[in-house]
DNA sequence: GATTTTTTGCCGTTTTGGCGGTAAATTTTA
DNA sequence: TAAAATTTACCGCCAAAACGGCAAAAAATC
């Protein structure tokens, strides 16, 4: 459930979006039309392109259900100091 | 442990970094060293600005010792089809 | 297996993120 | 509380990300 992602590996990324577009039965283009991107940048991703901006890549995720999560040894008390976790 | 980022509420990370950062009793520019960037793109982040880009973004949370991971119903699967969590 | 339809790959242009420099604000120290 | 040191805020320039368009490749249909 859960992939971990590092600024050395980012390319899992790129793995991990065309899985979840292949399983979803999408071509690039319904997927950017569904994300509100254009095709190109679909395509760089999925090449493992990690210089895409982050909303891009959010609206991305957004359109296949994946979270983003931040996982630190410290976020626990971040999160208790006044930030939920909605 | 976690904090959940969507597309909807990635003003959360300007927070969960600002948070890291003060706790690490480091400065913007002392950050931005270690993490290998420009000063200018931690103030970014920290103001909210969602359009940065993704290599920056892990540069940073990399220094910070956060981890970006992907949660999906799909991710399940899609790990267990060649692509381990390293 | 030829034609049509769909999907993918990539180019040129426009827009904008990231950079260092510097000023303003804040904190520290004497 | 004034001076020094540190930290934060923001500007203009340059490199590069995102876009639409179109060609090539692949898949589907007959």
């Amino acid at each position: 459930m859960a992939a971990r992602i590092t600024s050395d590996n980012p390319s899992r990324i790129a793995e991990a979006i065309l899985f979840h577009r292949k399983q979803s039965g999408l071509s690039r283009v319904d997927l950017a039309e569904i994300a509100g991107v254009g095709k190109t940048v679909i395509y760089d991703i999925e090449h493992g392109k990690d210089s895409v901006r982050l909303n891009t890549l959010l609206k991305v995720m957004k359109a296949l259900n994946i979270a983003f999560v931040m996982v630190s040894p410290l976020m626990d008390s971040f999160e208790r100091s006044g930030h939920e976790t909605r």
